[in-house]
DNA sequence: TTAACATATGAGCAATTGTTCATATGAACA
DNA sequence: TGTTCATATGAACAATTGCTCATATGTTAA
């Protein structure tokens, strides 16, 4: 049954069935991966969180998490792209601020799930 | 001024010091990029989108996925150790559901991000 | 116990990613 | 105009990641 992907017999094809018709198309789930692979560095997590605070250049940036300014430009670049940020040039500094109230929600549902209590299960591991 | 991170002279100190105090643990930050990471990849992310609408077994996935039992079973091993399923044994087949609620909320604020229409000014990127 | 089956896992490989280094761009000012 | 400065960017390299393949684990049934 089906196309030989797993050499299970025991194939819920009900189940598959349904799954398949309520899940979102194939391209809304490639591109939340790929808004989601944004916010899975360091760099780039520490540089919202900081944006939360202020608009800052990326000098500022970058003294204040002790990168090099090339470091911290090429991550400004991929979180504009992903429309995360939004900059507003001065003379010769540009100031990043964040572009998105969304962020706030996303950021911070991810920190109630990295502070909850980890249940007995998980800390066997 | 600084550790010369940056060659810039226009370093805002003000700023940077008030955002440092503000800004969360390196730790915390550390731990919710790992977090998002797990959400950031299309794999991981088709597997959560599923199992939002029914509990399956490793093999129904492979099968939904079109994709193999050891590339699911790998991937469904980093969502167990980010707490992000649980699993219930039947037997010899394993059941895969979500663990947390905060799940659903990242997942639909992150749907949301993704569905906005975009500016003028990304447009031309 | 042995055979069959569902799942888990380790090693290896190709692809992706984040940083560094060198340099380009573009604005302000002498 | 030429110089200085803030930022951007391309190439290269090391580290990480996701998949495949082979095999291990653990459960069921003969």
């Amino acid at each position: 049954m089906g196309d030989e992907f797993c050499s299970c017999d025991i194939v819920h094809e009900n189940v598959i069935e349904m799954v398949k018709k309520k899940m979102p198309q194939e391209e809304k789930l490639y591109d939340l991966a790929e808004l989601f692979k944004v916010f899975g560095d360091t760099t780039r997590v520490k540089i919202i969180s900081a944006l939360f605070e202020a608009e800052m250049c990326v000098c500022d940036i970058a003294e204040l998490l002790h990168m090099t300014q090339s470091a911290i430009s090429h991550q400004l670049r991929v979180l504009r792209q992903a429309r995360l940020v939004k900059h507003r040039k001065e003379g010769k500094v540009v100031f990043y601020s964040l572009d998105d109230e969304h962020i706030k929600s996303i950021f911070n549902q991810g920190l109630e799930h990295i502070l909850e209590p980890r249940g007995f299960e998980y800390a066997l591991q």
